[in-house]
DNA sequence: AATAAATAGGATAATTAATATCTTATTAAG
DNA sequence: CTTAATAAGATATTAATTATCCTATTTATT
């Protein structure tokens, strides 16, 4: 149980109640933004200051915990640091999903294209989730991908 | 001169010396963010208001003649709307290129594997630019291949 | 050119977002 | 258990963005 304990002694950081609960809940969702966050974590610690998540995603980030996933028209999110991959935001439902494919023949065709030397790359694409497309969906319906939350 | 007039025209929007001014400036320096526009602006109109600022770029974004670019531990960058491409950011120098390369091929990898029906994608790669890694720089030097402002 | 309606600008206030400061509490090592 | 180091919470401060309201400008029409 709590596999983010040796991730948070592994950067000498301290395994505050408030930090397990930050990295649980991000983890659990996927991606999320800091309000939708701050709004979960509220629910087990009634009493945590927004002061302290915005310092702990900072921190969290610094040691290559984190990562930010800037999106198009939307809020920041962030997400547990895995392999660089692909995100996909579905603009119907909202949700953010991982994709896991090959880049590099893109990468090098950028190189050579440009000049760059590439270290690493930001990849987004917006369109519809299979969810969404396999129902037909009415304007204002709303599907619900991501995970709600429940207990933490 | 002023292709920006017929731009604005076409959605209906009045010919100001502000959104022209806007126009121009971000189009002189291709990617620019909004503190640097602003300051940039007020060599030219030293009354424009920062709201009028703020206010314009959303109303630009939202009839499509501009585009927001957003860049990882960077802020928010603005374009006038080119056809798609990727980004470029050298963390050297920070200045953004523009290249045109297709990347049908990846879209369709990630459509197959993952189901999703894309409709666009942002793409944005860190590197070193060309004049950065010809140059061999110290540590605290930084190029300006970023276009300064002379006269607007 | 003068007129008038529609739209946009400027000043400012109000919101919202993010960070800094400081004191108390918690963690983790010995 | 004690202690030093670090982090949390409360709050103040700063920064960023948006809203309001009144005046000025644009543009179509005469
Ligand atoms: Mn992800
Ligand atoms: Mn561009
Ligand atoms: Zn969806
Ligand atoms: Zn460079």
């Amino acid at each position: 149980m709590d596999r983010f304990k040796d991730v948070l002694k592994a950067s000498n950081l301290k395994s505050t109640h408030q930090r397990l609960a930050i990295l649980d809940c991000i983890d659990m969702f996927g991606h999320i933004d800091v309000d939708t966050l701050y709004e979960a974590i509220l629910r087990k610690y009634p009493t945590m200051s927004k002061a302290t998540l915005y310092r702990n995603i900072n921190d969290l980030i610094s040691f290559h915990i984190l990562e930010e996933v800037k999106l198009p028209n939307q809020k920041q999110q962030y997400e547990i640091k895995k392999v660089p991959h692909i995100h996909l935001l579905c603009t119907h439902c909202g949700c953010v999903e991982d994709v896991f494919v090959e880049t590099k023949t893109l990468l090098d065709a950028v190189k050579d294209k440009s000049g760059f030397t590439i270290s690493n790359s930001f990849i987004v694409m917006n369109g519809t989730c299979e969810l969404c497309s396999s129902q037909v969906i009415s304007n204002n319906t709303q599907n619900t991908c991501s995970l709600e939350m429940q207990t933490l």
